[in-house]
DNA sequence: CGTGATGGACAAGTAGCTTGTCCATATAGA
DNA sequence: TCTATATGGACAAGCTACTTGTCCATCACG
């Protein structure tokens, strides 16, 4: 069975990667963001690295332009993010976080650090750094977004 | 910035997970099983275990039991799934991969393999088992199923 | 044997996404 | 500079996977 590692891999991948999103959204939700779903986590990413237009935000979470426009008007309406002037774009508007969008970055941010954690412990800090530099040599180019 | 490895993990897992759905999606569509998604991959792993029911399965996927029954519908109307009597329970129904069923897992398991097989060759077959050896040591525990 | 739990089915509603169309603005080529 | 094509965004309608709610038949336990 020489492909037996390789199906255990995918395996572990898919688990670990559905424990982490669980154990995130339910932080997240504790930290009093409870009107967010994890898919809203992936435009966060986005819309935090700056410069972001819908239609970028679009491509990034690798749905339509409408679907995109959509989550946008929620994440507007719930007051984590505002829409601004492009400022040489007519057409465009830039999005960006508000202050409570900010305040929601950083709470994903603590979240996932403290479900990472038990695994830090579990495999030591030496070795966990050393298998967060080979899954990093991995380079996983895509997008960061729910596939499925 | 002592969680920065933490961030990171959890980015690569998750843009992992993504490009591994991804790859493995296409190639088993590209194997002809054109008409599933994703998300049936996880029901297939449940039911080629054995002894699964409906509800069983809806457990397992972590959606209501009706969702699972309209899945397993949609299965068994495109003739991968057959219903089978329960051996001690009148009630239930033992869901069974046809033929067709377990030829989608076979290629769903080549598809996996080949999905995988790159970041093999970029670790090298030892690195890479220390990697499979590590993410099994997290034992994520959790049913493996599209959490979001 | 009766009472609560469980597997499953039917019906209706919802939410997130799609396709299709349209307009205003931007960009590139003659 | 004028024209053609591409692009950001909005409006409308429809689809699909999922939900909640209800019900029945059968199981399991006192």
């Amino acid at each position: 069975m020489a492909e037996q590692p390789a199906l255990q891999f995918s395996a572990l991948v898919l688990a670990l990667a559905g424990e982490l999103v669980q154990g995130i959204h339910t932080r997240v939700v504790a930290a009093g963001f409870d009107d967010l779903r994890p898919a809203h986590g992936f435009a966060f990413a986005r819309i935090s690295f700056g410069g972001a237009t819908t239609a970028d935000l679009a491509e990034h979470l690798g749905v339509t332009k409408q679907a995109a426009a959509q989550l946008v008007d929620e994440l507007v309406r719930k007051g984590y993010v505002e829409r601004t002037a492009h400022p040489t774009d007519a057409r465009a508007r830039l999005l960006r976080l508000t202050e409570r969008g900010w305040a929601c970055t950083r709470a994903a941010d603590t979240a996932a650090a403290e479900a990472v954690a038990p695994y830090q412990r579990t495999l030591g800090a030496e070795r966990f750094a050393e298998l967060v530099g080979d899954l990093a040599a991995l380079g996983p180019k895509g997008p960061i977004r729910p596939a499925w």
